[in-house]
DNA sequence: TCGCAGGTAGAAC
DNA sequence: GTTCTACCTGCG
């Protein structure tokens, strides 16, 4: 089943967005387990043309499965207005070319999105997929080798490190801890992690957010712990779809130094500002293509 | 072996 | 309000 819109799905699924780690991949397709309806669902999905060629096995009809990979590869989107856009920025003008068809990667469930970019602060790529992979893997639940994300309250109920697992359970020895969130890579982010499950149980509803305005999302999220104006900005952008988002970190904020302000060494805070206030709602798209775009034709080696 | 990279929290200015 | 430093881990 074809569903069509254009779309680089290799590109978007590679691509770093701190929404969820790209799905397994296989020889032509890319396969994970998403909730839809509170069931579990394996998606597969390739690239067929310039189109996403899918086929799903669950416990849902046809427009469901639909409206889900719409959702989640932002297949709504207009990517030919987005180009007509940069390409009437001259600073702008050669991302599409470089980014064909990439799109936003959202997350399956806004929690999920929560843990996975306090878990990227200050840590690689790299790292950070081996992280929530494994937190999936110990505690989300298992569908023919696909994980989901744990809910709330079974993550606020994980072990923080290797001794409070040795204190708290049955185990004999020490070495043999393995069921704790430290020892899933993500350091001094452990605590940040429990304390914003704690938060979600007691205090925070994170299904008012959609409701709210950018400002007032924004203000929220930063009361989470481990949650900066950076994470904040990326969880409302990959896990609300809050399209007006423009993460920035050193990356973004030497891109627009250097496409805006004559290498001129701008503070990350008003290289938000600046993105905000210059890109309006497409700030989101704007912020993933300059990443891409930096990577791919040089710039981001230059700028090093 | 050690220095470096990457955002946030908390303290100091 | 802005600037400094510690935090954890993998990499070169």
């Amino acid at each position: 089943m074809i569903i069509e819109s254009p779309i680089d799905l290799e590109l978007t699924q590679i691509s770093g967005q701190t929404s969820q780690p790209p799905w397994k991949q296989f020889d032509n397709s890319f396969r994970d387990v998403l909730t839809v309806n509170d069931k579990p669902v394996i998606f597969e999905v390739k690239q067929s043309g310039e189109f996403l060629d899918f086929d799903f096995k669950g416990d849902i009809s046809q427009k469901e499965a639909i409206s889900k990979l719409k959702y989640v590869y932002d297949l709504d989107f207009d990517l030919d207005r987005f180009y007509k856009y940069l390409s009437n920025h001259a600073e702008l003008a050669e991302m599409s070319e470089f980014c064909n068809g990439l799109r936003l990667f959202l997350a399956d469930n806004p929690f999920e999105c929560v843990i996975s970019s306090i878990c990227s602060a200050n840590n690689s790529i790299k790292r950070w997929t081996k992280s929530i992979s494994d937190i999936k893997e110990k505690w989300g639940n298992n569908h023919e080798g696909f994980y989901t994300f744990p809910d709330i309250p079974t993550l606020q109920d994980a072990f923080l490190d290797d001794e409070e697992e040795f204190e708290l359970s049955d185990i004999d020895d020490i070495c043999n801890c393995k069921n704790n969130l430290k020892s899933c890579g993500v350091g001094y982010r452990a605590p940040y992690m429990r304390k914003a499950c704690e938060l979600f149980t007691l205090e925070m509803d994170l299904s008012e957010i959609p409701k709210m305005s950018y400002d007032e999302a924004f203000e929220t999220i930063l009361k989470v712990p481990g949650v900066g104006p950076k994470v904040a900005d990326c969880i409302l952008l990959y896990g609300f779809n809050f399209k007006e988002a423009f993460p920035s970190d050193v990356w973004i904020k030497r891109i627009v130094s250097y496409l805006y302000f004559d290498g001129k060494d701008i503070s990350v805070p008003k290289v938000r500002e600046f993105g905000m206030e210059e890109f309006g709602d497409n700030a989101g798209y704007v912020q993933l293509y300059m990443f891409h775009y930096a990577r791919k034709s040089g710039l981001m080696a230059k700028l090093k």
